[in-house]
RNA sequence: AGGGGCGUAGCUCAGUGGUAGAGCAGCGGCCUUUUAAGCCGAAGGUCGUGGGUUCGAUCCCCACCGCCCCUACCA
């Protein structure tokens, strides 16, 4: 075991075998606290020094030195935990000369204990007077500096716990994480709904398209794929009787990696019987704009240079959002009869990729889609999608891109889905499900016939089984809980929003691969 | 995958075709209300890796590795 800087790394260690030599245990198993820095602040950030001396409280903390001002026969320090800083002040004449000498042997990072009781400084700040230190835990490796704290993006991402200890803010957006995946439980949960866990390996992907990652199962000799979403499961839960249920969990595809893509993600898909897209889009605009609430206090929030209005949603079908964005450069706009008309899509996207590759905007690329429903879909991307800002409800989909959704009853090229963009991004997916079981077969079977990496191969027929047995009408929808959580947080990279994103694993060049006895 | 940028002390960053500096951290010394503590002293680097050009490379060129951004794939 052995990580740079070595120098201090073996000064600590040194510092660490007189600390024990001075009858303090090297890594002790517990400390009694009455209070954490924050609650402190929190409790008596008000009082005055002559109440905190009037009551003379004694208190017990724990947190991590990250600040240290040693001066002879006293010092000062702060100790950081719960998010929050505490100052204490060690005097040798009331810890002692055994408690003195580990004040000197303490480094920054170190993890103590203090007994004491609170004061103000001259300068006013609140501070614990130490009548007692208990030695912790040692940090063997120092802290990233403390004045610019941790800016080394990489290292943030690899090393997160330096990255959480350093930056406050970082911290902020984890915990504005957890509150928002509470916020979610607590709002589902109140209308009756039941979370559930359901499979992360499939024998079929399915419920989306995207490539899967692969792995295998040693006993039963089959190989097994990371979910690409649990949508299939969640919808036999309906068929079982659990009319309204949801889960929250980590998907898995195996696509490319960007600043809005990781390739594991966290969904939250919940799936809502006797209900459809339409009950869907009201029960979002009330999500969204509860959480937005909740998280920041307002339900308008900044994310980067824009100022966001949960308060309300525009609701666009995407043949409106294709006339309403096309670039009045690239000539006259389509009118929704052509785009709605046989042949129209294709037609319209060749005159304005004509338009976008003479004048160097970005086209839609045919990659041998054929199907008209396929070339709305992409016209809409190329001149719409990133031009959502506002949040957005896109509905009516077309069919051919919606292998999952039930069809208008009036115009079976179009279902009854809709996505919600913001900030140029897609943030959610539902529709009304598609529970004809004959109308689903052939949905399937024509994907499959259409191949691509990103289908699956073989149909699902214990899913089609399922349908046969009666699944109520239902609506359903997956929220992108990542990037929910980047556009409440002002993250403008889902790796800012996700503790551990994947990186390159690191070429080891130092020794630490001895490390193997740890 | 393609294009652009970055990689110098543990951290944050300067810098130059003649083998390198600052602040913080660390080490030694002084200091019992400091707070980006101060003062004094010493130390710390195969300048991402490997080639090439050159009398000489951290700097110029090439390749590779890693990260970031844009594009592509995708949610």
């Amino acid at each position: 075991m052995q990580f740079e800087p070595r120098e201090q790394f073996e000064q600590r260690q040194k510092k660490l075998e007189q600390i024990e030599a001075l009858g303090y245990e090297p890594f002790p198993r517990e400390f009694r606290w009455t209070d954490t820095p924050l609650a402190l602040v929190e409790k008596y950030g008000e009082k005055s020094a002559g109440e905190l001396e009037a009551e003379k409280l004694e208190v017990r903390v724990a947190g991590r030195l990250v600040s240290l001002r040693l001066m002879g026969k006293a010092g000062f320090a702060h100790l950081q935990g719960s998010g929050k800083r505490i100052q204490i002040h060690v005097k040798k004449d009331v810890v002692g000369e055994r408690g003195f000498s580990l004040f000197q042997l303490l480094d920054l990072g170190d993890l103590i204990g203090v007994r004491g009781h609170l004061f103000r400084t001259k300068t006013n700040e609140l501070t614990i007077r130490v009548d007692e230190l208990s030695f912790l835990s040692k940090s063997l490796l120092p802290l990233p500096e403390k004045w610019h704290g941790l800016t080394d993006v990489e290292m943030r991402y690899r090393q997160r716990y330096l990255d959480l200890i350093a930056n406050d803010h970082s911290r902020q957006v984890f915990v504005a994480r957890a509150q928002i995946i509470k916020e979610l439980r607590r709002f589902f949960d109140e209308r009756g709904y039941i979370e559930v866990e359901t499979p992360m390996m499939h024998p079929i992907p399915g419920g989306a398209a995207a490539r899967p990652f692969i792995t295998h199962h040693n006993t039963l000799e089959i190989d097994l794929y990371l979910r690409i979403a649990p949508e299939l499961y969640l919808k036999r839960l309906t068929i079982g009787g659990f009319d309204r249920v949801y889960e929250i969990n980590r998907n898995f595809r195996n696509e490319g990696i960007s600043t809005q893509h990781n390739p594991e993600f966290t969904m939250l898909e919940f799936y809502e019987a006797y209900s459809n897209y339409r009950d869907l889009m009201e029960l979002n605009e009330e999500l969204f704009a509860l959480l937005a609430m909740s998280i920041t206090g307002s339900t308008l929030v900044k994310y980067g240079e824009h100022e966001l209005d949960f308060a309300k949603m525009q609701r666009l079908t995407m043949r409106e959002a294709i006339v309403k964005y096309w670039p009045r450069e690239a000539g006259q706009a389509p009118t929704e009869a052509e785009l709605a008309a046989p042949g129209g899509p294709r037609a319209i996207t060749e005159r304005y990729n004509g338009w976008a590759k003479a004048n160097g905007a970005p086209y839609a690329a045919s990659k041998g889609t054929v199907k008209d429903g396929e070339w709305t879909g992409l016209l809409f991307e190329t001149m719409a999608e990133d031009r959502l800002i506002q949040p957005t409800i896109l509905y009516d989909f077309p069919t051919d891109i919606s292998p999952l959704s039930k069809q208008k009853p009036e115009d079976p090229t179009l279902t009854e889905r809709f996505e919600i963009y913001i900030a140029g991004m897609e943030v959610a997916n539902g529709f009304s499900e598609l529970n004809d079981p004959a109308e689903q077969e052939r949905r399937f079977q024509a994907q499959i016939a259409q191949g691509g990496e990103e289908v699956p191969k073989a149909l699902d027929v214990d899913y089609i089984r399922a349908l046969c047995h009666g699944m109520p009408p239902t609506a359903g929808e997956g929220i992108g809980i990542d990037r929910l959580t980047m556009l409440l947080t002002d993250s403008q990279s889902i790796r800012d929003v996700i503790l551990f994103p994947l990186l390159r694993p690191e070429a080891r060049q130092d020794s630490a691969s001895g490390a193997g006895g740890a």
